[in-house]
DNA sequence: AAACTTTCCAACCGCGCTTCC
DNA sequence: TGGAAGCGCGGTTGGAAAGTT
């Protein structure tokens, strides 16, 4: 016996919310506060699904979202929870106040990824594209970026994950382009420059923003860029001096 | 101006986890 | 203790809007 459907589905609407929907769903919720989805439709007299309504509310409805561009601060901010949590949606969101986690997960898609993909960084491993494309992928940059001269410095997520047909013909490829220098190590530096000279004989690590290209968020914790720094014990972004990410102190919305 | 392509995001779907009986 | 119900999450889709040819 299979899972019982969430609702009736023969009738429900589904599609775009009318603004009369909108109104019966926060008014319904503002007389009686949240909770209980499954019922809520049939009380508030909507032909929806207890989980359309509830999307509806927390992505679009709920009075505490904020809407709009997203901040420069943000973006960061994202960028970092990503490089821990993954795409543990709801957790970031849980950091920035005002935000879904839908919203969240649609911006990353459609903005930082694409940033962080022209910064040279993977944004699935955080890692430099050239690190992880090293084994496999390497060349085919380079033979895509040849094929079509150029053209875009969005790099398209998919011709990455998609290795050329043989690489004897990618190899072909990259020989009709000698002078192009198609590695990707535009920022940040390979890991083995996670490191900076200080002193001749001496090294520094750089923090996790550095390695980001971040050098100059307010969170850098290496003498890299200028401006107050945290004690050389780094700053203790989400807790983690000890090393280990205690998830329980991350706030679920 | 029309046709076509790309981008963006609201909404849906299915699965996993938790709670309750 | 096991199963059903309910909720929440992450991945995916569909269509409107914007951009390009």
């Amino acid at each position: 016996m299979g899972r019982s459907p969430c609702c009736e589905k023969a009738h429900t609407n589904k599609g775009a919310w009318t603004k009369e929907e909108d109104d019966r769903l926060v008014a319904y919720i503002k007389a009686h506060g949240e909770g209980c989805w499954r019922s809520l439709p049939k009380a508030a007299g909507l032909l929806r699904c207890g989980k359309s309504c509830r999307l509806r509310w927390i992505n679009y409805l709920r009075p505490d979202l904020k809407r709009g561009n997203f901040s420069d601060d943000e973006d960061e901010l994202i960028i970092k929870l990503h490089s821990l949590l993954g795409n543990k949606w709801s957790l970031i969101a849980g950091r920035l106040p005002g935000r879904t986690d839908n919203e969240i997960k649609n911006y990353w898609n459609t903005h930082i990824r694409r940033k962080l993909l022209n910064r040279g960084i993977d944004p699935a491993t955080h890692r430099p594209l050239s690190e992880s494309a090293q084994a496999t992928t390497t060349i085919s940059f380079a033979a895509a970026a040849c094929s079509r001269d150029q053209e875009d410095s969005k790099t398209d997520v998919k011709s990455l994950a998609t290795p050329p047909p043989t690489v004897a013909v990618v190899k072909k490829e990259v020989e009709k382009c000698p002078d192009l220098n198609l590695e990707l190590r535009i920022s940040p530096p390979y890991q083995e420059q996670f490191y900076r000279e200080t002193t001749p004989s001496g090294k520094e690590e750089l923090c996790f923003d550095c390695r980001l290209g971040l050098e100059s968020s307010r969170d850098c914790s290496c003498s890299i860029s200028s401006g107050p720094k945290e004690s050389a014990a780094g700053f203790d972004f989400l807790g983690l001096k000890s090393g280990v990410l205690d998830y329980r102190s991350l706030e679920m919305k």
